[in-house]
RNA sequence: GUGGGUGUAGCUCAGCCGGUAGAGCACUGGAUUGUGGCUCCAGGUGUCGAGGGUUCGAACCCCUUCACUCACCCCA
């Protein structure tokens, strides 16, 4: 309301008690789920050098051309706020030849990242991921293994009415072939696509499989699909893959329209997806990335991974039930004299990881004991001059509304307090 | 970057055809000078997002601007 107050940035939230619980319960499932399949945490830094995600992401994607927090440092060196994970994790493996430790590496990582695009339900300039990479296996197994893993997590936070799609995007020996198939299919509809298909035919063919304009639904019905173009290797893996999410029981639909937005992916690639977060389908999305280590200057390894957003898990969660913590004990005093013996009373408590309030301000008894029952207190610690005269308490019972008289010799133990302090 | 929607109390919102604001919830106090929930009573701060214009008079009409939001593009 005060035109003076500052705010916050445009896309860049807070989270707040009430809603940071669901980010908690998110955060401790996936570690759990992660650290089952073997997987160890990396943490890596929030800024890198900008060469990074121009050289990874690759140059023509919109991440790169447009969506960057990109700024110079004071030694005129050119950083940029991470917009997705895998490249930092990379860059880390490499520079500290974790492969010379393991030839398999199973990390994860969960943090902000940053894209300045326009924010809309579900997508935010900062965003957090939680994703995981495994690096020096190509076997078709640990692809279906990273979406067992995926699938798992979502049924253990009970996220449901998410689906897993799979796709193969080939290679670099079929994909130039495929690309100039789909290239001549699109050439000779141009006149149906809309405008953007138009552009995109000329910048990135694929994407206009996934174009939503029904013109464009209507005219790349016939598109050729690239697992339909692969070489022997990448056809070969991708049933492979096929048939141990069978064996694994992960339920699956091959997409063969789903696009990558950015340049590293290779062979399989995946998104969960979901109809319940507006105009945002991919709750989690990932792929293979064989020739990324290599392009970064690191071993030949290949690699696979995905992360998911964050915010739309927990948009998907929904909400829960209140989690607000509920004081075991409330200490409603009247005068000096108990107002000062309730409040080391309480510092005890609270010293022995017993969560307790008591009113700091002076008021009623009446006022008092409307806020132990708006805490949702347990039980009610009565202490006047009355009393403290008398060496007793009233304990009471919120929820049954009765109450007893105990001696304050007796109290420690009825609060379950160890004896010496 | 482009388009739509919405800005009124702490929150959710009402406010007709222009006559300078209301309800519910929440909060505080009281009915009960020391006993919560239920009930009843009382209590109010709004620069009506901001700036300008039309008018005797604007929350309402016009213009500009900002913020939020949804969607396009694109993506987790």
């Amino acid at each position: 309301m005060t035109n003076v107050s500052i705010t916050g940035i445009k896309g860049m939230n807070d989270i707040l008690p009430g809603e940071v619980e669901a980010w908690q319960f998110l955060e401790s499932s996936a570690r759990r789920v992660f650290a089952a399949f073997g997987y160890r945490e990396i943490r890596v830094p929030v800024v890198e050098k900008t060469e990074l995600f121009c050289r990874s992401i690759g140059e023509t994607t919109d991440i790169v051309e447009k969506e960057m927090y990109t700024f110079a440092d004071k030694g005129g060196t050119s950083m940029t706020m991470r917009p997705e994970g895998t490249a930092p994790v990379i860059r880390a493996f490499i520079e500290h030849k974790l492969h010379t430790l393991d030839p398999v590496s199973k990390l994860y990582y969960l943090g902000p990242m940053f894209r300045h695009e326009r924010p809309q339900k579900g997508r935010y300039r900062q965003f957090h991921q939680i994703g995981a990479e495994v690096i020096g296996l190509d076997d078709p197994k640990i692809d279906a293994q990273v979406l067992a893993m995926l699938s798992h997590f979502f049924a253990t936070v009970g996220i449901d009415g998410v689906t897993l799609q799979i796709n193969s995007l080939g290679c670099p020996e079929c994909r130039p072939a495929y690309r100039q198939a789909l290239l001549d299919f699109l050439q000779a509809r141009l006149g149906q696509l809309c405008a953007d298909c138009q552009r995109r035919a000329a910048t990135n063919p694929l994407r206009a499989l996934d174009c939503k304009v029904p013109g464009c639904i209507e005219a790349t019905a016939g598109a050729p699909a690239v697992i339909e173009h692969l070489c022997t290797g990448c056809d070969l893996h991708f049933e492979a893959v096929r048939s141990h999410l069978t064996e694994l029981e992960v339920p699956y639909t091959v997409n063969p329209r789903m696009v990558r937005g950015l340049d590293y992916y290779t062979k399989t690639t995946f998104e969960m997806v979901t109809d319940r977060l507006g105009a945002q389908s991919a709750v989690a999305a990932g792929g293979r990335y064989d020739r990324l280590v290599a392009d970064l200057g690191g071993p030949p390894l290949p690699g696979i991974g995905f992360a998911m957003g964050e915010e739309r898990l927990a948009l998907l969660l929904g909400a829960r039930d209140d989690a607000s913590p509920r004081p075991a004990l409330f200490i409603a005093t009247l005068g000096v004299e108990a107002e000062r013996f309730g409040f080391r009373l309480l510092t005890r408590l609270q010293r022995q990881g017993i969560y307790a309030e008591m009113e700091y301000a002076g008021k009623s008894l009446k006022a008092q004991l409307r806020r132990a029952d708006k805490l949702g207190a347990r039980r009610v610690l009565i202490l006047g001059g009355d009393e403290l005269a008398r060496g007793i308490a009233q304990l009471r019972d919120m929820a049954a509304g009765t109450q007893e008289e105990v001696p304050l010799t007796e109290l420690d133990a009825r609060l379950g307090l160890v004896v010496c302090d």
